[in-house]
DNA sequence: GTGAAGCTTTACTGACAAGTAAAGAAATTC
DNA sequence: GAATTTCTTTACTTGTCAGTAAAGCTTCAC
């Protein structure tokens, strides 16, 4: 129904050299990843490869386009009680964006950005530009809602990614061994969101008490593949 | 009187070798750069570039060693007007930072951080940490003479860090042809600095009126070199 | 079942890069 | 100013990797 069988095994087959590739040119990177490494890891040897993608460059480009990761839609159902959404988006976006693939991920990224520039614009788009839009969004519906009170939504909504998890993702591409715990995390969204809603909030003060109550929510475990 | 003609010519050519590696493993990554490369970028031969490093990854180690950038210590002669010190600030790390060099050594060292983790812990601490040391002591006098309030110092000192620059410095990391224009810096840095005092300065608002008026400061160049 | 099609594998090629040996040039010492 | 030492270069070796040609196997059609 869904194919001939050799159709079948194809998709797998591909989709196992995908994986693969993932896995070894996070490791290696694009230079040091060869193809023989990629087909061993995808348990393939390398024509059988080249018969999926014409080149290291296209299987490359292949992998990591279609790696965009889709950015939780977090905003998409809004509780009515803005500190508690807040406070999900933040643990949802800290638990996609600091897992280690994702951080491998996207120190490949950075690190072959000169080499390929497209797959780096491709990633903003698809991964930041896309998350801020919808936090602008949500920030928009709470200014008109008389919660917020911001002149440029777009500034407001990288304040609030900056707060929350700007320093611990800075440092943890910078030394993948220490990668800060959930007490550490709880610290810094906390912070971040009683100074953005200090900032922002049109209420003098009393949500922030929310804040510890709600800190401790549990946090979701989020879906993020292509 | 600095050692003979001939150690001269040697420190000069080290200097020279370890500039070029700069260049080349920066343009190309660690696996993509040659040798061959350095030399001929260093206007040496390859045995000649082996005299001085032994080997390729040793020449990587001395050359990101050596480049730990000194972070500017602006926050070492305050003026006393709080408002224009992190005015300054903000615009010498801004300078420093998002120069096209400095951009392309991080994502080498982001590139290169699992293949190298002492590489990444070096930097981090030469660089951010030190930096985020810097703001912490500025961010305590502020404090104890009243202009600021906060529990945590270091919370603070990355919510300013967080604040200013962290949006267009990851952007910058994925999108080197695009590279924000002064007007957008500042865009940014005002934003951040309001953002910031609003969440931690005594005062109730008038401070921020300084911002618009102060916001376009002479830029000032700042070294940062080994 | 048998023939034909396509897919996969073993085995190879050409290119390039890390690192080196021995010849050649330059500077310092007496 | 000549001998020696040190540094630099030309020319090479070894290994690795991207990409490929031809042989072998599996799957589908009839």
């Amino acid at each position: 129904m869904t194919g001939s069988r050799r159709q079948q095994n194809r998709l797998n087959r591909e989709r196992a050299i995908l994986d693969a590739a993932l896995k070894v040119f996070a490791a290696q990177g694009y230079t040091g990843a060869s193809m023989d490494a990629v087909a061993a890891e995808a348990g393939v040897t390398k024509p059988t490869l080249y018969s999926y993608f014409p080149s290291k460059e296209s299987l490359f480009q292949a992998m990591m386009l279609g790696k965009r990761d889709v950015m939780l839609d977090v905003f998409e159902h809004p509780s009515g009680d803005m500190v508690a959404d807040l406070l999900v988006f933040a643990w949802a976006y800290a638990d996609t964006v600091m897992r280690p693939e994702m951080l491998s991920l996207a120190r490949l990224i950075i690190g072959e950005v000169q080499r390929f520039p497209e797959i780096g614009r491709a990633y903003q788009a698809s991964g930041p530009d896309h998350l801020l839009r919808g936090i602008m969004r949500y920030l928009d519906s709470q200014r008109r809602a008389g919660r917020l009170a911001f002149d440029d939504a777009e500034l407001a909504a990288q304040d609030l990614w900056g707060l929350i998890l700007s320093a611990p993702r800075t440092q943890a591409l910078y030394m993948p061994d220490a990668l800060p715990d959930r007490a550490t995390l709880h610290r810094y969204i906390t912070n971040g969101l009683r100074v953005f809603l200090k900032a922002y909030s049109t209420a003098p003060a009393p949500d922030l008490h929310q804040l510890e109550a709600l800190a401790s929510a549990p946090s979701q475990q989020v879906r993020h593949d292509a």
